[in-house]
RNA sequence: GCUUCCUUAGCUCAGCCGGUUAGAGCAUCUGACUGUUAAUCAGAGGGUCCCUGGUUCGAGCCCAGGAGGGAGCGCCA
């Protein structure tokens, strides 16, 4: 019979040693010399390497002379105790496969530092560094919380479409979907594009959201959640935008601003706990590289409750703040970063979830508050990435929707189908966004939110 | 889109006031070393100084334009 293939990280925390085992992965490193070789091995399975030891009586120089850094092994041998120091359990391998080799001189990886930026030149080979390997790990664990954390409340997952035809989302500038040849479309007589002709027969775009239709399935299902991908077509050159992102955004009949606010606090909390209990040995690696704060920052998070206080306190606080800002603090303008930035780091020192924001500054379907000046809106700000959520209750009510739509001349024609859910058994509800990347840049620690996912998407840059 | 900084060996970076044959560490290759931990030690190979044009007796260095990248800002998640 034969062997089954271990996984590093099962061979380090086995207690069973003396026994044969077989590993498979990418060699990190080998050194030695003319009597013993090691050869250093990583699978994926964990941030750590398993050693390997080869002997000169079993294996010769020449047997050995692909067994470089990149190249991809099968090593077969007894698990013992270590004789040296940095590892409990090391393989004394008895068999050596090379299963792909890695040209020396060509493999770009190196197994000294490589900044983050030339890293993203070689996104297909990133994963195989222990940062990417970390990261990627997290956003894993993530990922799967975020379903468990829905699931076990009695939420629905909802796949709300990637293509959408409505440019009417308001929530930013959209990527065309079309058929049509670029360089000689059907025009109409007056000139225009024959959209008619087009796939769907009609103009389409990729989603900026999937909110819109999340509300409809919470008007029949309760509660709700969608994760999916979300583009974006602004020319945003930040650390923290994307043009091709994931979203999470939950939808909750009957929640009002209150309760949303309480379930994005519990996400976040969970979220956050979820990742140091899943992933301890990535995330304390790095904090030791990249971000000696993390881990202590992370807790911060899990321990304390978010302080959550109106715009127009949050606009007060700040007009008497001794620290001189770059943009002046006016009640119905938008917060700059700056201001953000100062009321987490430096007032509050914890998350803060502002609310009531003026309407004028949030989208249409934000619900009115009574004075008829804001609408029931809240951003949950973190240390360092600023807005991680972005929220309201909606507007329930057919009248003032209409109303809101008209002022920020929104075509409700095109939306008729979203204000049916007005029209038929209207209901208070919340919801809220999270992006998915903005969360990884928070957990991980890393600074530029390219690094947090495999292959980013940002303007003047779609390789791989 | 705006502001600002950067681009020199495979990688990370020095390079003085504009001066003759452009450097270091790591990586690679060769050799040494009986258990290494980013092994160590010795030696060798390795360059379109981002591109185009200009100033100058002479440009990696100064000037103009372009390309790419970082940080900050705006838009937002």
């Amino acid at each position: 019979m034969s062997l089954k293939r271990s996984t590093v990280q099962q061979l380090l925390s086995s207690q069973e040693l003396d026994r044969e085992v077989l590993v498979k992965g990418w060699v990190r490193s080998r050194r030695g010399n003319k009597y013993v070789q090691f050869i250093i091995v990583n699978d994926g399975s964990t941030i750590h390497t398993i050693q390997a030891v080869a002997n000169a009586e079993q294996f010769s120089e020449e047997s050995l002379r692909d067994v470089g850094n990149g190249a991809c092994v099968a090593i077969r041998g007894q698990l013992v105790a270590s004789q040296g120091k940095g590892q409990a359990v090391e393989i004394q391998a008895t068999e050596v496969t090379v299963l792909g080799k890695a040209d020396a001189e060509a493999y770009p990886l190196q197994k000294k530092a490589t900044s983050l930026e030339h890293l993203r030149e070689i996104a297909h080979l990133r994963p195989r560094t222990n940062t990417f390997g970390a990261v990627l790990r997290v956003r894993h664990a993530l990922a799967f919380g975020i379903h468990k954390f829905f699931n076990d409340r009695g939420f629905y997952y909802v796949h709300t479409p990637i293509i959408t035809g409505s440019d009417a989302e308001g929530a930013g500038q959209m990527f065309r979907v079309t058929t049509l040849p670029p360089d000689n479309p059907p025009r109409t007589d007056d000139g225009a594009i024959d959209y008619s002709q087009d796939f769907f027969g009609k103009q389409t775009n990729l989603t900026v959201s999937g909110q819109l239709e999340g509300e409809l399935a919470a008007m029949a299902l309760g509660s709700i959640y969608t994760f999916g991908p979300t583009f974006r077509a602004e020319n945003s050159n930040t650390a923290r935008h994307l043009a091709e992102f994931w979203m999470i955004e939950p939808e909750v009949a009957f929640n009002e601003l209150e309760e949303n606010m309480d379930l994005a606090e519990d996400f976040l909390q969970y979220l956050v706990r979820y990742a140091l209990e899943h992933c301890p040995d990535d995330l304390q690696f790095l904090n030791d590289q990249y971000d000696k704060e993390l881990l202590t920052r992370l807790s911060f998070v899990t321990d304390n409750a978010f302080q959550r206080l109106t715009y127009t306190e949050a606009v007060e606080i700040l007009k008497s703040a001794k620290q001189k800002f770059e943009f002046p603090v006016d009640w119905g303008t938008d917060l700059q970063s700056e201001h953000e930035r100062y009321l987490v780091e430096k007032h509050f020192k914890k998350p803060v979830i502002l609310t009531n924001y003026p309407k004028e500054i949030k989208a249409f379907y934000m619900k009115l508050d009574e004075d008829g000046r804001t609408v029931r809106a809240m951003d949950v700000l973190f240390p360092g990435i600023g807005e991680i959520i972005g929220g309201s209750q909606r507007e329930e009510d057919y009248e003032k929707l209409l109303g809101r739509m008209a002022d920020m001349h929104v075509p409700a024609d095109e939306l008729s189908w979203y204000l049916d859910t007005r029209r038929f058994g209207t209901a208070p509800h919340a919801g809220f966004g999270l992006g998915f990347e903005r969360l990884v840049l928070f957990v991980t620690g890393m600074s530029n939110i390219r690094d947090v996912i495999p292959f980013p998407r940002y303007p003047k840059n779609a390789e791989f």
